[in-house]
DNA sequence: TTATGACTGTTACTATACTAACAATGGAGT
DNA sequence: ACTCCATTGTTAGTATAGTAACAGTCATAA
């Protein structure tokens, strides 16, 4: 299969939450405008990204939920358990070690690092929190694919470097300095620019044109 | 002038603080290629970003910085003070308040907000916390016109229809249910989707095709 | 059994974002 | 003064994302 776009991978990820809670409240079928009004979209975009998919059983009555959360599965997890470590346990890595652990996805937080002498071998969202000078050694160790950054920005350049050089595969860079980063796939996300952006869409003037 | 392209929005709050940085280096002027390179874009889409701005001086040296911070400034933050507050100061909203405050932005941050007692009445990054059965009290009496959403996700809803009817602007969404807002401007952010996504296209065979 | 209609699957179109190409400018060296 | 060339400003082109239009399918009911 070739690659899926990048948004549909997002929404792919949402649908299938979405769908699991359905599941839970009893639902076996659901139509695409039902998922699409969970998530305030079209219709036809539910639609297309179910088509990106290749989802071929779909009958009369919508599509099977447990299926259909069963194919998302195969396509956007991966065979094996994929591991992700947490870099930076402050506020923001906490609460992202929190959403990992408790969300059900094949995704597996396995360590969270920080250089905080009372946070090493203390343990957040059940997982034990090591050393930053172990890094490399625990990631090489557990076979750890994913990082998610969120250290202090002056930090965050150099163990990026770390993190390529022990081959890591994904990057999730929360912190506000931009990385170069070769060989794996990053994904940047500055708050601080994404609530600007919302204040200049949100000024009266602005506002207005929407 | 016209509306700017979100993405454009995003990098101008940028290249404002990478400006800042280098401004308190000591630097005076700036080619369009060093923003870039801070910024890991290339130089074209600086150059554009500038232009869509109407950045009229600019001379063989490069971009005046001081100048080039006071046009950003003039462009994405409003005239007046705009006032923005946290709902549901958990360890996202706290990472979030540290944030703000200390982000040198025209953007302050006027009030939390949360339903645990033992938080009510203390301060967050300098900032008091109000009961929630205070928000469209607080917002109204101050004023406030952005919303951070940091609550657990069963609240977002319900909340969301208050500060809706309070007349807010714009609501930055980080909870994982997606919400239909009618009247501001809506930014939604879904964490695990991010980080589900950088996981398909770090996996070994997806990344092999990058 | 056939017509109906609600729903899916697909293609064509539009909008947004990014990139490449190039024209215009003006300081520096000769 | 003239040429050079690094750098900016702008336009044209491409890629990605989203939307609209429509054809295909099948359960249902007359």
């Amino acid at each position: 299969m070739n690659l899926l776009p990048e948004k549909t991978v997002e929404r792919l990820s949402q649908y299938r939450r979405a769908l699991q809670r359905e599941l839970a409240d009893g639902k076996t079928h659901i139509y695409s405008h039902e998922i699409a009004k969970l998530l305030h979209i079209t219709p036809v975009q539910v639609r297309r990204d179910i088509m990106l998919i290749g989802h071929s059983g779909t009958l009369r009555k919508g599509y099977d939920i447990e299926n259909l959360i069963g194919l998302i599965g195969e396509i956007i997890d991966c065979s094996t358990v994929q591991k992700a470590a947490i870099i930076g346990i402050g506020k923001l890595g906490q609460a992202l070690a929190n959403y990992l652990s408790s969300s059900n996805t094949k995704l597996q937080l396995a360590a969270v690092f920080d250089n905080n002498p009372d946070k090493i071998g203390k343990a957040f969202s059940g997982v034990v929190c090591y050393s930053i000078d172990r890094l490399s050694e625990i990631i090489r160790r557990d076979n750890i694919t994913i990082a998610v950054l969120t250290v202090p920005p002056e930090y965050a350049k150099e163990i990026k470097n770390r993190l390529l050089s022990v081959g890591i595969l994904g990057i999730v860079n929360y912190t506000p300095v931009s990385l170069e980063v070769e060989g794996a796939f990053l994904e940047e996300y500055d708050m601080i620019s994404s609530i600007e952006k919302v204040a200049y869409f949100a000024k009266p003037k602005n506002a207005a044109l929407l």
